[in-house]
DNA sequence: CCTGAAATACCGGTTTTCATGGAGAAATGC
DNA sequence: GCATTTCTCCATGAAAACCGGTATTTCAGG
C-alpha cells in the first residue's frame, strides 16, 4: 500500500497467464497491476480516460496485427513502456517488434525475477532483450530479416493451399485463371523464399500466417 | 494453514504458467501446491518419495510423448487424479488423453474458477470435461479420430519434405532410392488423409509432429 | 519358426507444380 | 491526378509430384 505505485496493465488473452503476471506483479512493492485486457483495443479505451506506467503485451502470432497494434498504442501513448511477451525468437520478429514502440522483448518462459527486473529497467529508461535473444539478434546469420508482407489475396490462396487444393481448384474457386492462381502461389514462394509448397505452408505456419 | 490440505503437482515448463496456477492453487483454502516440475519425468521422480493428490499435466504438442506420459504417471500413481491441460481441441487428442489416464481436461484458456471447481470435481471421482469439449467429442461430424502413427522413418521423411527437399534430394541424403521415397511420402499423405504435400505439412504442424 | 509391421524398391501413367518472362487493367495511396 | 501495388492473364517446357498396384527384405515379438 505504498502511496505511490507505478501502474501496470496487461494485455493477454489466456487467464491463467494473466493469473501468473497479475501475481508477480502485486508481489512486487512498487509495482500494481491496474488492468487486464485480452485485446490491445480494451487496452486503448481504457488509457483514454486512465494512464499507466507500463503495458506487458502478448504477442501470440507474429504476422498478426499485434505488431501494428504495438506500433499505435506506442503513438498514441509515447510515454507508456510496453514490454512485448512472446514466445518466438525470430529475428524478423524482434526486429519488427523493436522498430515498432516495444521497449523490450522477453520470452514467455522468462522467470519471475526476470520479468520483475526488466520491468524496472524499462521504467528507467533502458531497453531489455535476453541474452538469448541479444544472440539472435546480431548473430551474423544473415537470414531473412523481416516477414514478407503479403496481399489479401495472397494470403486468400495461401489458406486455400494449405487446405491442400490444386492451382486448378483455386481458380475455379475464386472464379479467375489457374495462371493467376500460379503466379500468385510463386510469387508466395519468392517471399518465404522457398522452392515449393510444403515448405512454403511450414514457413508460412511458422510465422504465423497459418 | 488448515491441517490437511490437499496436495497438488504441476508439470509445465513456462514459469509465468507454474506462477499463475500457483496463485491460484495457494488461493483455495483446501489446496496447496508441493511441487512444479518442467518435465514429467522430473515429476515422477517425486512421486518416487512422495505422495500428490492431483496432477496437473501440460501438454504442449499431441504428438509428442506427453500421452505416453500421462498413461505412465497414471499407472504408476493410480490414486493420482490427473487433469491434462493444453490447448488443443482436436477431438483426436482429448480422446487419446482420456483414453490414457486422464481424469479430466481443461483448455489453457480456462479460468481461475473453472480450474479450481474442476480440481474439486476431479478429486471427489468425478470426470470433467468442459461443454466446450463435450460438444467437439460428441458432434456427429464422423471426422478422423486418432492422430495417425508414424513410424521412424515416416517421422524422418516428413521432416525433410516439410524443409522443401525434393523427392530426389531425400532419396540422395537416406541413400535409398526415390522410389522408397514416393513410397513413404505417399503412405504420410494417407495416413494423414491429404491429396499433396502441402496439406500435408499443414495437418503435420497441426498435429504436433512438425 | 511364423507372422506382421516396417522399410525398401519398381512400373507405368497422369496430373500438377515450378521456373521464366512479359504485360495490361484495376485499385490504392499520396 | 499520378505513381505504385496489386491483381489479373498468357505460353512453354522441364521437373516433380501423385496414383495404384505389386513385391522383396528385414526384423522384432509371440
Amino acid at each position: 500500500m505504498a502511496p505511490f505505485k507505478l501502474s501496470v496493465i496487461i494485455v493477454e488473452d489466456h487467464s491463467i497467464i494473466v493469473e501468473g503476471l497479475s501475481s508477480i506483479i502485486n508481489n512486487a512493492d512498487e509495482l500494481e497491476l491496474s488492468g487486464a485486457f485480452s485485446t490491445a483495443e480494451e487496452a486503448m479505451e481504457f488509457l483514454e480516460t486512465n494512464t499507466a506506467d507500463i503495458l506487458l503485451l502478448d504477442i501470440s502470432l507474429p504476422a498478426m496485427s499485434d505488431i501494428e497494434m504495438c506500433r499505435l498504442v506506442k503513438q498514441k501513448n509515447k510515454k507508456l513502456k510496453i514490454i512485448a511477451l512472446t514466445n518466438h525468437t525470430e529475428r524478423s520478429v524482434i526486429n519488427d517488434m523493436l522498430t515498432n514502440g516495444a521497449d523490450g522483448y522477453l520470452l514467455k518462459n522468462t522467470s519471475k525475477n526476470d520479468l520483475i527486473e526488466s520491468i524496472f529497467q524499462v521504467l528507467d529508461n533502458k531497453f531489455i532483450l535476453q541474452s538469448e535473444l541479444q544472440k539472435v539478434l546480431f548473430s551474423n546469420t544473415q537470414t531473412s530479416n523481416t516477414l514478407p508482407r503479403l496481399t489479401t489475396r495472397e494470403k486468400e490462396i495461401l489458406l486455400l493451399v494449405s487446405n491442400g487444393a490444386t492451382t486448378a481448384a483455386i481458380a475455379s474457386q475464386l472464379y479467375i485463371s489457374s495462371q493467376t492462381v500460379e503466379t500468385h502461389r510463386r510469387n508466395l514462394m519468392q517471399k518465404f523464399e522457398v522452392n515449393n509448397s510444403a515448405a512454403l505452408i511450414k514457413k508460412a505456419v511458422e510465422q504465423g500466417f497459418l
